[in-house]
DNA sequence: CACGAAAACGAAATCGCTTTCAACAACGAT
DNA sequence: ATCGTTGTTGAAAGCGATTTCGTTTTCGTG
């Protein structure tokens, strides 16, 4: 007795006494085949317990239904509450999504992305627009649709869904100079090779520069994105000669660390120092005190990115970028300084 | 002028002035071709930026190297800490890592992994043992080889790389009555389906049988897995007649929302009330008070899955399942009950 | 009832790679 | 010189679907 074999299309059209070909055009345009020739298939493919090949299908229809999402990480609680409407977007229009990490670093980033185009992704997401130039010249020369997020950068070559980062940090450091606060202090995360990074902090000297202030090179701490991370920076903040008022964070991770190292310190937040997050993650508005953050529209990207690669794989005319807006939180965390 | 295709392993064969069965050979056992040809190889690939077509790879040698893992729910700080390890792992043996969630909807469930098995994943990882036995037949025609995570089942047919959730509730529950509590609750995730949180219902129950103690009706409360139903939840125990005096809490999130609650309602943790999670995530130890909880083992979780698969696959003998050990972590969020 | 258009179908080529098999070369041992 | 061995190579047959293209059915009309 042979080894039984998992049935493939060809089983299903015999069983059905039909030929592949009308079996594949059930398959993928039902309409286009007579219904009581479908029962018949669908009976045989129940009954074989029959399931399509995708590489098979790909290699023969040059579409693997899969769109890929590469992300700087993603074991921070960041990305997961957009990998979630991204996924759910996708599937709802038979597409599966394939989830990969650069561990934020440039040179991983291009090995992943070959291995998603080698896994025959048909389009992809990418976040922020700073990279090797490898990465833009591959796509581009394999026609591979993407859509950069979480910037809205000058690069208006590339399609873009996402917000413009220096603008939002410059809201919270507007909102703090308004508040009174002059000696303000930033921990940012690894600007080198990270746009979002490096656009926030830029967002924020900024701001400050139209209000003559500047943040000094002991003001601005960079760290990998990281809770404990964001403890120590604010710890090294808050113990130099003449501590801030105000502490930026670059993320809610870092001002989560910085809220509970000024509890550990015995500081008080905002009567000794307000601190101000980035993202507006689940925490913020539950955390005590309640932290004042900058909005980022996750959600809306998410959905607003599924849509533009599915239009772009339907050959359908669509509009290449959207701006969407980051906003300005006022929770408990801030506070106008103490007055000396 | 011709449109311009992407180039094939063939043009890379023909540029070399070799078979492609060479090239072949040379991207999948480069030691088998003689290096002053690899070195020709190499040169071709790099001058026509060649890809391989991961479709056509697959189709021809019924290897994907795409590996699996179904998640209940991809938005939730807890499985991002498991899939970055285990995406390291595997990407270092040359695998993909495909995720892909379920939503905690048992239906949802076998279409996901209908769509894994048709993308072709070469082995898959699932959470739990609860589900559908047509997601197991599926996985046995196929001969794909898979493990459960997150659980130590009796179920000893299948493989599991896990923790068992009723001993681990079960510690809490001891610890908390060891420290005098005797009117305990608990905050659950939703049963029905779940596995691990019913495991963990259970284990609570069995540790109080043992004292002779019961959760009553209104003392279990069974919610989705978030940080606000935590705080709902809680709120309703403590508003109750006769409130607890320690609140188990079947995950992190719903022991954060409860700290946030027990912070609103203006009860003091652990004087008032105490409170135990389950996972230790990274908030655990940092939140103010510090959180008693269940450590259970992510990191190592994901290396052994990562490991059994490979494995698996690489065809060599592996022991088929491994129980790991869940950790009672005791900080600040718990002590004795005050005096009546 | 015959006719033509439209709908439904099947044969066969094709997608890009792997892998079997046979052939050949180089080499040391006999 | 002969004979295995071992190491490399290329020709060609798939892998399991889709899709083109030509043929057959169906069906509405005159």
């Amino acid at each position: 007795m042979p080894l039984q074999r998992f049935p493939t299309l060809a089983d299903v059209a015999r069983k059905a006494g039909l030929s592949p070909a009308t079996v594949s055009r059930y398959l993928n345009t039902p309409q286009t085949v007579r219904a009581e020739r479908r029962v018949r298939i669908e009976a045989a493919i129940n009954d074989l317990g029959y399931v399509p090949h995708g590489a098979a299908r790909a290699l023969a229809s040059q579409r693997s239904h899969m769109v890929g999402a590469l992300f700087p990480s993603l074991d921070s609680i960041l990305f997961g509450s957009f990998i979630g409407p991204l996924q759910a977007c996708l599937s709802k229009q038979g597409y599966t999504l394939v989830v990969s990490s650069s561990d934020y670093q440039s040179k991983m980033e291009y090995e992943q992305l070959r291995a998603l185009v080698t896994n025959g992704v048909d389009a992809l997401m990418l976040v922020g627009a700073d990279r090797n130039a490898r990465c833009y010249d591959l796509l581009t020369r394999k026609r591979i649709p993407f859509v950069l997020t979480w910037c809205w950068s000058d690069r208006e070559d590339l399609p873009q869904v996402g917000f413009c980062n220096a603008t939002a940090s410059g809201m919270a450091a507007n909102y703090l100079m308004d508040i009174g606060h002059r000696r303000i202090a930033m921990v940012s995360g690894r600007t080198a090779g990270n746009d979002r990074a490096s656009e926030r902090l830029r967002g924020v000297r900024e701001a400050l520069a139209e209000r003559g202030l500047k943040l000094r090179q002991n003001q601005v701490i960079e760290r990998p994105f990281d809770l404990s991370e964001g403890a120590q920076a604010f710890h090294e903040l808050m113990t130099a000669a003449e501590p801030p008022t105000a502490v930026l964070c670059g993320s809610d991770l870092f001002a989560y660390g910085a809220l509970f190292e000024a509890n550990r310190m015995g500081l008080r937040v905002p009567e000794d120092v307000s601190i101000t997050g980035f993202d507006d993650t689940e925490f913020a508005s539950n955390i005590s005190p309640s932290l004042t953050t900058i909005h980022t529209p996750r959600v809306e990207m998410a959905e607003l990115t599924a849509e533009f690669l599915l239009t772009a794989l339907s050959g359908k005319y669509s509009p290449r970028s959207r701006e969407l807006r980051a906003e300005l939180i006022v929770r408990e965390s801030t506070a106008p300084p103490r007055p000396d």
